[in-house]
DNA sequence: AATGAATGAGATTTCATTCAT
DNA sequence: AATGAATGAAATCTCATTCAT
């Protein structure tokens, strides 16, 4: 009974499509209606307000990278293996709808100290991945910290570099290459060439 | 060194944590006047208005960037000294101050346009290094814009790692590090190992 | 006697508490929906919106006193008895149930002009049963309107002071006392001493 | 330096009477500003918003009365003649601004329990007099806040009485004969005879 | 040069009411 | 009878900017 929230997935939508294009701030409440072709208050029964549906939008996100991230790790632990699925995970996510990653980038900020809170933090999880493979071997043992943010920054600027047209082509394209960039750091191959 | 001042009017300065603080667009005329201890219409005697403040500030900020990788460039042309002088002096440069990094990633979305036809923009300098580095045979020809944002990446996920708290102490005691994954994903060792 | 029904729907309850806990606009119709156990369109089955609601409420009650005093004032015509009987009757009503007094303090304000042209209007009866009594010699003449308001001022400032806390126990237990205040006031006593 | 505010005191003022000719909650911030001749965003120069204005307007006037009554306590503290002078210089108050008394009576509701806190309560001063009355044997003892309760009633419902057009002209003229029922009622009249 | 009151435009939010289900 | 999504109008509040002092 009662109408089914047929308007909910487009207010959604439009607002994160919007939050992209110009900004959080940049976008208004009007702006995400009329989009969504909706009026203003329709916003207010899905979600307590923009903060709300902001930090909504966010974590479902930041949930679903933690997933797709949880999933690959459990099929297959070996860090040659895992890291070029994460890739090429990654990047055909990317391909496939550019505004998530995008969202996520561009909201982290507002919401870090929850964002720290949480323990399915995608950041956290390459970190514990990267841990495991020192404590394994199948990397060198070495500064954890430091080479979880240079894979990290290697793939997701190679992200926002096709994003500021400096990179062309879909971003699959370059998943092997760049998968095997972040092994050479991790030193894995001569990790795996010494084990031989 | 052709580096960014580091003293600002008090107007200036405030702005400038401000916005990195609570966002340009979180941040009120109002705040800046509180902050820098003058009231509200003080600041149009200096700028023209909130949108010319912020410009004026990035383009200063971002000018002295590129003043900074120009200057290295023509001390040294050869990529396996300029990287690790550019690594360090970029971090050196954030330690002392992160936040004029800070602000500049924050407005460069904003300011997108006029940054492509800035010339001088950093990023398009690194890539003319990377083009020209492989033009004259110090790493090996291939995907110029990739590597150029690969190294980016790093350098640059390095500082913000640090701002997240997942990295420990000043910046500077990794740059010789980070340089060096800068030049093994260059290939520039291997380069120079086969000029031997 | 002739009092207001204690029991409501659940709707009428819901509102007639709410309207006198956060005030007939802070009341939302969801809010009185929330504490029926309802949902929001379920209020328009019975009223016809808000206004009327709270329209209903009133007279509904404003006229329940107005009934209580004719029924009391029918059955023993004499002041020095009406007046007690009248109190206490007050009384016993708001210690059973003080929201419905409250409610009617509330809202008179609003319908003020269509209670003023209610001939049942509580003020207007008493302000005859005074006018009365003084025709009849049961107390002195003098100013009504004035003595009408006084006996109105003691009897409902009693209510009021004991809802600011002010006055402890139920009301009933001053109502003897209450009403000889009033009956002194009136020159009651010194009539019926005369009349000795 | 910079403009004199002005608009202030228009503002504040237009406020007072709206609120009591329509409400708090029925009276909008475009009402008040339209009253003063000022824009909307006039008023957040001057209060934090409508709650705080009302806050402001309520205790400066409710802090204006209990100096008008500790005035006249202090000058006189013969309770048969404090109490006339008390009601005389409420209702020669009320008959020049009676905007201000049903103002403070409309929000006292709201902010009951900041009322209760202060000190300075005029309900509490009276509350005072009438103990330190008993006390002295000026008055019988006996139920003090009672008492204090049946003045209070009498003299503010004397205001109503009028607000509502049940009592012609200027409430000054019935001071004396209030004052006298609130004396008859304390029994300062039977007190004083006895001291005869 | 500076102040801060006031403006004017627009943002977020609330809410009585309607209406498809 | 009831539901609750959606509307539409209005309310509160914010803020870059202007301007009299």
């Amino acid at each position: 009974m009662g109408r089914p929230p047929l308007k909910k997935s487009a207010i959604e939508r439009s607002a994160l499509e919007l939050f992209v294009e110009k900004g959080v701030d940049g976008t208004s409440i009007r702006d995400i209606a009329e989009r969504a072709g909706v009026t203003e208050g329709a916003l207010y029964r899905h979600h307590k307000g923009k903060d709300d549906l902001v930090r909504a939008l966010f974590f479902e996100n930041h949930a679903g990278f933690a997933k797709m991230i949880s999933h690959l790790w459990k099929s297959d632990g070996r860090f040659q293996v895992l890291i070029p699925d994460l890739v090429r995970a990654f990047f055909e996510f990317y391909d496939q709808d550019p505004y998530i990653f995008r969202f996520v980038m561009l909201v982290r900020h507002k919401l870090l100290e929850e964002v720290r809170a949480d323990e399915k933090n995608p950041v956290e999880l390459l970190s514990r991945i990267v841990r495991e493979a020192m404590k394994r071997g199948e990397i060198p043992k070495g500064d954890e910290p430091l080479l979880t943010q240079l894979i990290l920054g290697m793939v997701m600027q190679t992200a926002v570099g096709q994003y500021y047209g400096r990179i062309d082509g879909p971003l699959v394209d370059r998943a092997e290459t760049v998968a095997g960039y972040c092994l050479l750091v991790s030193g894995a191959e001569a990790a795996s060439a010494a084990a031989r």
